[in-house]
DNA sequence: ATTTTGGGCGATAGTACTATCGGCGAACCG
DNA sequence: CGGTTCGCCGATAGTACTATCGCCCAAAAT
């Protein structure tokens, strides 16, 4: 018979566990409309009240929840664009720099759909959250566009980068929806368009600079 | 004096009408959450229990926002397109069939944000008629991509233009988005951006086709 | 061995919201 | 003018959720 004690920070440690993939097991299902703390609990099996043990109310918890995607998902991404640059000429390591992001807004949709919906509310402090990440991960983006070789010299030709770096994210994220909702079942098509619609500003920035 | 009595036609119809601005004044103002019924019939200045004397629920009358959000914007949209189709070389139009769409999002920030929130919310009965709206969207799209002369005869070609055309519109939404955020307040940058993103896709389309 | 700590639990007060009901009075219809 | 309709109202039952409290008991500390 395996020991089945647990230290305290272990036991601690793994309710808390299950009460954020509960919420986001309810996310997938049910929606950001189900999460109460009731109910997180109640799919966790563990009283409601024991929420207030781990968090100090819901949006506490969601904030928990995006902050370890983001540590998850932050250093894959970038390696795959360091690749991309370090082979400037090699279409597959650009539409590898494509894919990983994609595949990652794929992997996790509840987690994907969720920070969307947070960025587009003004009044939550979970959109705050959301929109600190989102501007990090566009600054990255950048620092990444310019490893690449696009012209990021000037405030104003950063202010551009900025901007292109917004629209690749926004692109990414409407084909990691379109294939969500199985309307493009083939990724590698997905990447296609992204290349395409990167292409063209790549080219104007690169003649314009 | 003025006559102020009404038909009870035309006080019915002022009542619904001041529920559905006093439900878009919230959204502005408090975000979604703020949303109940209550809330928006003592903005209104009407009893709590009234609003169901027009309003089946809350997501009836959000539904019948965002019908009337669509219905206005759709033809001007269109118009756009039709004269850039027009005259094909004229950047000036290609340009403005990107500045109507752009600009009546930043006019709507409230129906738009809700809008794209709808959309991202897979349990919610109001993102299927955001997804249904935004459905419409593309298509009308397409077949405008297809009267400016990019090649829609296969369903393969078809497909691709679907993409392309979710791709735009997403775009848009995200220049919208840093504009009414303040990062990006010159919308003739906006313009730039999108119709760099758009030229290389164009190309792609042309000479694949 | 004894005391202390703290995670988890049930119970519950408090709050907010939804939706319905009966009544009032003004518009409507004959 | 008399009866009917119906939009609006106040009241209220019912529901769901948040957050707190005191208790229990096992782990940790002494």
């Amino acid at each position: 018979m395996p020991d089945v004690t647990m230290s305290r920070r272990e036991a601690k440690d793994l309710t808390r566990r299950r009460l954020l993939a509960s919420a986001l097991r309810i996310l997938d299902t049910e929606g950001e409309a189900g999460l109460s703390t009731g109910n997180v609990c109640r799919n966790a099996g563990i009283a409601q009240s024991t929420f207030y043990v781990h968090f100090r109310n819901m949006q506490d918890l969601l904030q928990a929840l995006g902050e370890e995607a983001g540590r998850r998902t932050g250093p894959v991404v970038r390696e795959a664009r360091r690749r991309s640059s370090a082979a400037p000429h090699s279409a597959e390591r650009l539409r590898e720099a494509f894919r990983v992001p994609l595949e990652m807004m794929c992997d996790h949709p509840e987690f994907f759909r969720l920070s969307v919906r947070a960025r587009y509310d003004r009044s939550s402090p979970l959109g705050d959250a959301a929109r600190r990440r989102a501007a990090a991960t566009r600054a990255q983006l950048v620092e990444d566009l310019v490893a690449a070789g696009l012209p990021g010299g000037t405030d104003a030709q950063r202010a551009r980068l900025e901007m292109v770096a917004d629209g690749v994210y926004g692109l990414t994220e409407t084909m990691a929806t379109g294939h969500l909702e199985g309307r493009y079942p083939d990724l590698e098509e997905c990447i296609d368009v992204l290349v395409a619609f990167f292409a063209g500003v790549r080219a104007q920035l690169l003649s314009a600079g």
